[in-house]
DNA sequence: ACCACAGTGTGGTCCGACCACATGATTCGA
DNA sequence: TCGAATCATGTGGTCGGACCACACTGTGGT
């Protein structure tokens, strides 16, 4: 394994790499938090040495990353804010990587699928009552007859975001709806609108709710996987995990 | 729910959003592929419409979500090239995010517990002699007695990341290796070296492989949960799926 | 007390220039 | 003739400067 000179072939270091670098270090070291503004881009460039267009691509990179948001103008809204949910930054690259053919769709909802699985037990587990009282409140607001798909699909992630933070993990949370938002947006862009009718869904939800009432984590995750089956006919790939036949 | 003006706070479109936009589009729409080459910044500036510094921020975000490798100089290696696995990016999102406090190490570790433990079970279900022997192979160097940590962590990497291959989800595959090196690059920083000794973890990877080659998917997953309960033991939350004792 | 206005500082954009690098054609020498 | 040093070219990387639009802020005037 270690035979020959075995070179690596020198990094390469840019300066906007520096810069992300030293400020990922300020953050992971905590002297920079979440709220924090930074400093201009003119001061900040003075600082490190480097040319304004290094930090600001630095900048970029962060901005992409959901780490900070850049707002042009003065007060107390102006400057790079560090912030951010890492939600559109995933949906982004999940996005990306499914064009590229990195992974396929039958993947992203398999995954989802694993995930909401599990989240919807922990919420049948730890639901408290005003919990329940938040998903049925948007189980009802769904049934309105004239509602825009728009409103509707707004309800619908509300309802599945809801359940995955019952979870208590904050990071399961972020990854389900990135992987909602990303089947959604590719699916906007080849198919036609909403594949099921919305009755069917709305009873699966009902369901879904009802096991999560009943503290019967097995019933909700078999809910929760008969309704992304329902959701995603197109998908050919839907494991079971416990109640495999085969074998 | 639709009363007043409610106004939307006027989308401001940078110019390298819109280049961004634009490159996104050609990969969604297959006109530009894995392996393509970008035009230079300077012909596509003058194709865009732009300067120069707007679509070089923009490669600056593609590059930041994996997509692109850019290199200097001349011949078929240089040049903006159409790439890129999301690992890396997603591991820079987490754990950027992770230092924020957006999400907690135990939202990290509970995470990879639910999609390794799926991913092993498929592991055991569809594995063919092939893979079993490369799982062999690897579970054997780490045997080793003057193996160096680094290499240790490596034959690590490469006994999960098989594992996880061999769920034939290539997502769940990247999702676990940017987990994997989360939590390692963030106790890096924080907690000493390797904690638990490396026997142990040995003696658990071969109970792992065990569960794998008996086709025994519900062994294999406890058999990883354990493995990650003791290769983790800082980490306080950990549930259980199907086994809870509670209610 | 109120309002209009210039001042100031922010990010956004662009231009032009130069550098380091890798390649390929060219030229010069043996 | 063949080889090797050299130059030309094109790439991304970096920099400084300049200008813009914007949002706030203080200072005038009314």
């Amino acid at each position: 394994m270690t035979d020959g000179p075995d070179w690596r072939p020198v990094k390469r270091v840019r300066a906007f790499e520096e810069v992300v670098a030293q400020i990922e270090e300020q953050i992971a070291s905590g002297r920079l938090r979440a709220g924090d503004k930074l400093p201009g881009e003119r001061a900040l460039a003075a600082a490190l040495g480097v040319g304004r267009p290094s930090v600001r691509e630095a900048m970029r990179v962060l901005e992409a990353m959901g780490v900070l948001v850049a707002n042009p103008g003065s007060g107390p809204e102006a400057g790079a804010i560090l912030a951010g949910s890492a939600g559109p930054a995933l949906t982004g690259v999940l996005g990306l990587h499914l064009g590229l053919a990195n992974f396929a769709v039958d993947d992203v909802v398999e995954t989802r699928l694993l995930i909401e699985s599990w989240a919807v037990e922990g919420a049948a587990r730890h639901a408290g009552e005003a919990d329940l009282d938040r998903l049925h409140a948007i189980v009802a607001a769904m049934d309105d007859p004239d509602l825009s798909p728009d409103r509707f699909n707004e309800l619908d992630t509300e309802f599945h975001t809801t359940i995955a933070e019952l979870s208590g993990n904050a990071l399961v949370t972020t990854f389900m709806r990135a992987l909602r938002d990303t089947v959604r947006r590719h699916q906007r862009r080849a198919v036609a609108e909403l594949g099921p009718d919305t009755g069917a869904l709305r009873a699966d939800h009902r369901a879904i709710l009802a096991a999560i009432v009943a503290r019967d984590p097995r019933a909700a995750a078999d809910a929760v996987a008969a309704h992304l089956r329902r959701a995603y006919p197109q998908v050919s790939r839907v494991r079971e995990d416990a109640p495999s036949p085969e074998n």
